[in-house]
DNA sequence: GAGTCGCAGATTTTT
DNA sequence: TCTGCGACTC
């Protein structure tokens, strides 16, 4: 045996820690001081979770913890961001080298570093679901083109359950089973359609989400080298949310924790809303057992709402019988109950919103304080037009995002392409935009792209034996276009190019509202031009969860109200929240009445709305809504499950309605139609979003 | 095999 | 309101 060596590393200085006491209270400085060794805090919303990761990191680094020993993984990149932000204030300069992102992003930066180990170059591109699902449609058209089996299940099917089943770690089947019972007997096809996509992900060297995190583990598992000496390298290890994260991530996790084991998690079972793509709070309830010395620290105070509003939040969580019972006391002078407001319908909802945030920017709330929350993205239609006719603006989350959007995708493709020639799922998109190829044709060229080494070569790609006559022109375009593009380098250079060279062309050609998308893509080429190369580029897009626009500078009290899914506002808070189209049928999602535990998973989202809000809290709901014919709607069950003492009933009545919904009482939209006016006309629809509200974004 | 047209169907939540 | 699929024609 060789004898080794230990390092004694150099000792920690002492730090001045009445910043820390100042900004903190008892419990949370606990943390902050004795957060060392395995840890997990379990605390109410609202506790100062976030708050204290982040001052643990800043008090870490002060104490000279190198920035590259921590690793802070969070739920969005946007959250990584403004706790990153946060320290670079506590601590005076900018944290350069520490590692702070999602799963899936630091996934993504681990991988591109150790590619070739997991069957991957370097050069890989990413995926997004649409993607996914295109190829797990390739893939089961591969399988069965004859129509062997009568019925094979759906690529989203499919994508769906093989994803809740990576992220599970359970064999499909029981995915299947969980998911879509009735698909189930078909267990033994959808594996081999798994396996064909997995093959065809490969060849084109392209990873799905879901790989970001399969082949990081594996990378851990299969790679004991890279798996310690990454795992010395960060020392500190810090999760954010910890009760959303799945099964897969939770042993990413426990790979990533070296010999000093200091791992920091922090969460909320209560918050726990991701279980449809694998969150459980099995990663909690287990976290003692992995780690026996776990500490346990429980943070009891909530500084953001009133007492009023954490009543009726505390009533109807504790319907939920599997939870950890949790204290959470207030310390937010008393304001106003939360109001409770049935509406005639959707628009009269939608106009006692606007009408209401009219008036309460009248009194001196910032639009950007204000938040309307919602369970699905279709839920907000009638408040969007609301707005939009009082020329109120919006920040929207939810729903499919700037990049998703179809052009914005066409563009992707090509970048896509001159970063990974290989990427298959991108060449079937750009060879299909061409007059005379379709899906065969299409699949036979790519087919034979994936020995081509550069996209300057590809005119001297053999091709002929695979054109019909009238694929031939086609061909000669794409063909050229794409030998161009391999020789340039800048994104918004082959972004202009590529509309140069007839996109824009075959948009207007496809699209009505080509004018729309013409001008998305340049403000797509515009927020190129700020990249630094193809692959930072594509990677940003990939995984950043940028929705349309974007607000202007941080500093600049926002003056947009949020519009956003419960969901998208997790971690968030603002002083007025309303909650939208409670009814029986919206909110619980009726399909969650069937699923198992799916109600009290609807209860937790509907707590994590409504502890959003610091000073009020205004819950809403249509008494007749649906989208082809109209039904009388029951409230939301969870209302009932608030005292009626605890909350304060309003009843809505209309001022002038003979155009249609106008507010009530004194409100006047007029007041704020002028402010914003800047001669143009009130659209007649919301414009499709822009993705920059103006140039100052960049 | 490409492309168009019409209709049914369905609309959670996301990295 | 939109979109994805299948049938149909060229
Ligand atoms: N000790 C404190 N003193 C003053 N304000 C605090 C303190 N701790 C937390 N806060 C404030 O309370 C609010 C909630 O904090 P934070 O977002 O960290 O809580 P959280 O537990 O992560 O919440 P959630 O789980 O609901 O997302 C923030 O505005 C934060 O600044």
């Amino acid at each position: 045996m060789p004898k080794t060596y230990r390092i004694d590393e150099a000792p920690l200085r002492e730090v001045d820690t009445e910043k820390y006491r100042k900004a903190l209270n008892g419990e949370q400085l606990d943390v902050l001081l004795h957060g060392d060794g395995p840890c997990l805090v379990l605390a109410g919303a609202g506790s100062g979770k976030t708050r204290t990761v982040t001052y643990r990191v800043a008090y870490l680094l002060e104490r000279g913890v190198a920035t590259s020993d921590i690793l802070l993984l969070t739920f969005t990149n946007k959250a990584a961001k403004e706790m990153t932000d946060r320290v670079t204030d506590l601590v005076g300069t900018f944290p350069k080298g520490l590692v702070a992102g999602t799963f899936h992003a630091v996934g993504n930066r681990f991988l591109r570093i150790h590619a070739g180990k997991v069957g991957l170059q370097p050069n890989f591109t990413i995926l997004d679901q649409e993607d996914g699902r295109d190829l797990m449609k390739l893939a089961a058209k591969d399988l069965f083109v004859d129509g062997t089996a009568k019925r094979v299940p759906s690529a989203s099917v499919l994508s769906d359950a093989l994803s809740f089943s990576r992220n599970t770690r359970r064999p499909i089947q029981e995915a299947l089973d969980m998911k879509y019972p009735a698909w189930e007997p078909f267990a033994a096809q959808a594996e081999d359609i798994a396996r064909v996509y997995r093959d065809k992900k490969r060849i084109a060297n392209a990873v799905d989400f879901d790989d970001l995190l399969e082949l990081w583990l594996e990378l851990l598992t299969a790679h004991p080298a890279v798996q310690e000496s990454l795992s010395r390298q960060f020392k500190y290890v810090l999760v954010d949310e910890y009760q959303d994260t799945n099964t897969l991530q939770g042993l990413i996790v426990d790979k990533m924790v070296g010999p000093t084991k200091n791992l920091l998690v922090v969460g909320d079972d209560a918050q726990s809303i991701y279980a449809f793509r694998g969150a459980t709070i099995e990663n909690i309830l287990s976290f003692p057992d992995r780690y026996p010395k776990a500490k346990t620290f429980r943070l009891v105070t909530n500084y953001r709402s009133t007492p009023e509003i954490l009543r009726v939040a505390n009533d109807v969580i504790a319907n939920n019988t599997r939870q950890f019972p949790k204290e959470l006391k207030a310390v937010k002078k008393p304001f106003a109950k939360p109001v409770v407001a049935p509406a005639a319908n959707a628009d009269e909802e939608a106009a006692f919103i606007g009408s209401m945030v009219a008036a309460l920017e009248r009194e001196g709330v910032p639009l950007g304080q204000m938040c309307v929350l919602f369970r699905a993205t279709h839920h907000s239609r009638a408040l969007e037009f609301e707005l939009m006719r009082r020329g109120i603006s919006y920040d929207y989350r939810g729903g499919m995002k700037f990049f998703e959007r179809g052009h914005i995708k066409d563009m992707v493709a090509f970048l896509k392409l001159v970063q990974n020639p290989r990427d298959q799922i991108a060449w079937m998109r750009i060879l299909g935009m061409f007059a005379g190829i379709g899906p065969a044709t299409a699949g036979r060229i790519a087919d034979r792209t994936t020995q081509l080494e550069s996209l300057s070569l590809v005119r001297a790609m053999p091709v002929e034996d695979l054109l019909t006559p009238k694929s031939r022109v086609g061909w000669e375009d794409v063909s050229a276009i794409l030998r161009d593009l391999g020789k340039e380098t800048k994104p918004s250079e082959i972004i202009r190019a590529v509309i140069k060279g007839g996109y824009s062309d075959h948009l207007e050609q496809e699209h009505e509202n080509w004018r729309d998308r013409l001008e998305d893509l340049e403000q797509f080429a515009t927020f190129a031009e700020k990249a630094k190369d193809v692959e930072s580029f594509l990677t940003d897009i990939s995984l950043k969860e940028d929705y349309g626009a974007k607000r202007g500078k941080e500093d600049e009290q926002g003056d947009r109200i949020v519009l956003s899914t419960v969901h998208q506002s997790k971690g968030l808070e603002w002083d007025v929240v309303f909650v939208m189209h409670l009814t029986d049928q919206g909110f619980p999602h009726p399909r969650a009445y069937e699923e198992e535990n799916g109600i009290e998973e609807e209860r937790r989202l509907f707590y994590v709305a409504v502890t959003r809000a610091r000073r009020q809290l205004l819950l809403t709901y249509p008494v007749v809504a649906g989208y082809d014919k109209l039904t009388v709607m029951q409230p939301s069950p969870f209302l009932g499950e608030m005292d009626e003492d605890a909350v304060e009933r309003m009843t809505i009545e209309r001022g002038s309605t003979l155009d249609g919904a106008d507010d009530a009482s004194d409100a006047d939209a007029d007041e704020t139609i002028e402010r914003d006016a800047n001669g143009d006309p009130v659209p007649a629809k919301p414009k499709k979003r822009g993705f920059l509200s103006d140039v100052s974004d960049l």
